[in-house]
DNA sequence: CGTTTTTGACCGGCGC
DNA sequence: GCGCCGGTCAAAAACG
């Protein structure tokens, strides 16, 4: 070891640097720590064969290098040992969100640990605990599906108030007492809002679910009408989805989720609904972790990077598109919103209010960077596409996970639930596309096929969903 | 013929 | 109280 010690002192900075490099790459998980710890210490003994081969004289200064040396030696290796920690850790999680899809422990728990993906709460009791658990195994283990799993049928209702009720229903119920707070809380949880911004030809953008079209308005301020869905897959399922196109890019199409699905998705649904699920649980965790009417002093925080040419950034900021319901805003375009992104356009018939925030988490990206030789034709790569570029992105390059990651828990980090939802994202798409990641080239290389069975149908049956919608829009 | 879409009417909240 | 607006309903039309 000492003789160890002696060379790593010997090595000029640039060693150095390469060694740090490597230890660094663990945090990224670009190897299993073991294997890393090996590297560094073939490493070291190459460099003491090179020592033993050379003539050297002790020195005071070498004893001081070496006791450098070594104090550096002792924070890698707690470095490595801390790495080790959370690798297993989140190993652990994503383990058990895998096999038990929910993990329930008062409500509390439930949001902070977002081990189940859902987005709504059951408050009172275990009964519907039970119903969760019932339908997580009709998933086979699977990641819990939907928004949420404890929501009852509409038969069921009772005057808790703890489903979805139409907003007049709402607010007529008459509160009293402490519990009116909670029953606040657990309305805000049901009428959370996720806006996902994707760039998209077709009329609606594909995310695994039936949908229902129920009317269509012309809203103020937006030429394109807003159309109404209502979720078909289940008879009284209460989830809707909004759909319409921003008025500043009409390419970039705006889906607005709102509600719990009351049954089991398919599979192709789960990589939005986990993704709508727990960015919806963050906007949650914030709003109920935040006094409304103290939300307009929420600062706005941001966060912005580049890797690999997929620039991310993130942003909470206390503007809210619905005054009576929080949102948070999903933007999966290739560019960014303009710079007076709140104040114009998008939000601006949405005038801040202080009752709740709004959360805008942003994965802009010059694609051409990310892939050029996929999609090198010129052509602006569809919403579909980036999905697959995020997907790919997030789950091919460790260390872009880690920067969503710290960047989601840079945006709120008082409250550890944000930093969940960057956990929570990674772990719905990861889940998705671990399941069979060669097919997902297949299906990258094959998006045309109408009929794909791929366990990553999230992003191949997109594709081909925007091309039977266009057919049939153009049909018409 | 069952399902889905279209579209005008209706309803409730909110601001003035 | 009135009008505006967003959201929903439901009958008719369209579709497969």
């Amino acid at each position: 070891m000492e003789v160890l010690m002696m060379e790593m002192s010997r090595e000029d900075e640039a060693s150095k640097q390469e060694s740090i490099t490597q230890t660094f790459c663990l945090e990224d998980g670009c190897s299993t720590p073991k294997a890393s710890q090996n590297d560094i210490g073939r490493k070291l003994l190459h460099k003491t064969a090179d020592l033993n081969s050379s003539s050297s004289s002790s020195s005071h200064e070498d004893l001081e290098e070496l006791e450098s040396a070594m104090e550096e030696n002792e924070r890698l290796k707690t470095m490595i040992k801390q790495i080790q920690e959370n690798y297993k850790s989140l190993q652990l999680r994503f383990s058990e969100t895998i096999q038990q899809g929910s993990a329930i422990e008062g409500e509390e728990e439930e949001e902070t640990e977002l081990v189940s993906l859902s987005l709504g709460r059951s408050p009172t009791g275990s009964k519907k605990d039970d119903q969760k658990r019932t339908i997580t195994n009709i998933n086979g283990g699977s990641l819990t599906l939907g928004f949420d799993t404890s929501s009852e049928l509409p038969k069921e209702e009772d005057d808790a108030g703890e489903t979805w009720q139409p907003p007049s229903k709402v607010q007529k119920t008459t509160l009293s007492g402490d519990h009116e707070e909670a029953a606040a809380h657990k309305i805000q949880a049901k009428r959370a809002r996720v806006s996902v911004r994707t760039r998209c030809e077709a009329l609606t953008m594909y995310d695994g679910c039936q949908w229902r079209k129920y009317g269509q308005k012309i809203s103020k301020g937006n030429p394109c009408p807003r159309s109404y869905y209502r979720c078909t897959v289940a008879p009284g399922c209460p989830v809707r989805k909004q759909v319409q196109r921003s008025v500043e890019d009409m390419s970039i199409l705006i889906t607005t989720y709102e509600g719990n699905h009351n049954h089991p998705l398919p599979v192709s649904a789960t990589a939005m609904a986990s993704t709508t699920a727990a960015a919806a649980s963050m906007l949650l965790s914030g709003s109920s972790t935040s006094q409304p009417g103290l939300c307009s002093a929420t600062p706005t925080a941001t966060f912005s990077t580049e890797l690999n040419g997929l620039s991310f950034s993130s942003s909470l900021h206390d503007n809210s598109r619905s005054p009576l319901f929080p949102t948070i805003t999903l933007d999966l375009t290739d560019s960014p919103p303009p710079s007076n992104y709140i104040s114009s356009g998008f939000l601006a018939n949405f005038p801040a209010t202080p009752r709740f925030p709004s959360s805008n988490l942003n994965f802009s990206s010059p694609l051409s960077n990310v892939l050029p030789s996929v999609w090198g034709n010129g052509k602006e790569p569809s919403q579909d596409q980036f999905y697959q570029t995020l997907t790919m992105a997030i789950t091919s390059d460790p260390s872009f996970r880690s920067l969503i990651s710290a960047a989601i828990s840079t945006v709120d980090q008082a409250d550890q639930r944000a930093e969940s939802f960057g956990q929570n994202l990674m772990q719905a798409v990861i889940s998705q596309s671990l399941k069979d990641s060669s097919s997902y080239f297949k299906g990258f290389t094959s998006s045309s096929s109408p009929q794909s069975s791929s366990p990553l149908s999230f992003s191949v049956l997109n594709s081909a969903s925007a091309l039977a919608s266009d057919t049939k829009e153009q049909k018409k």
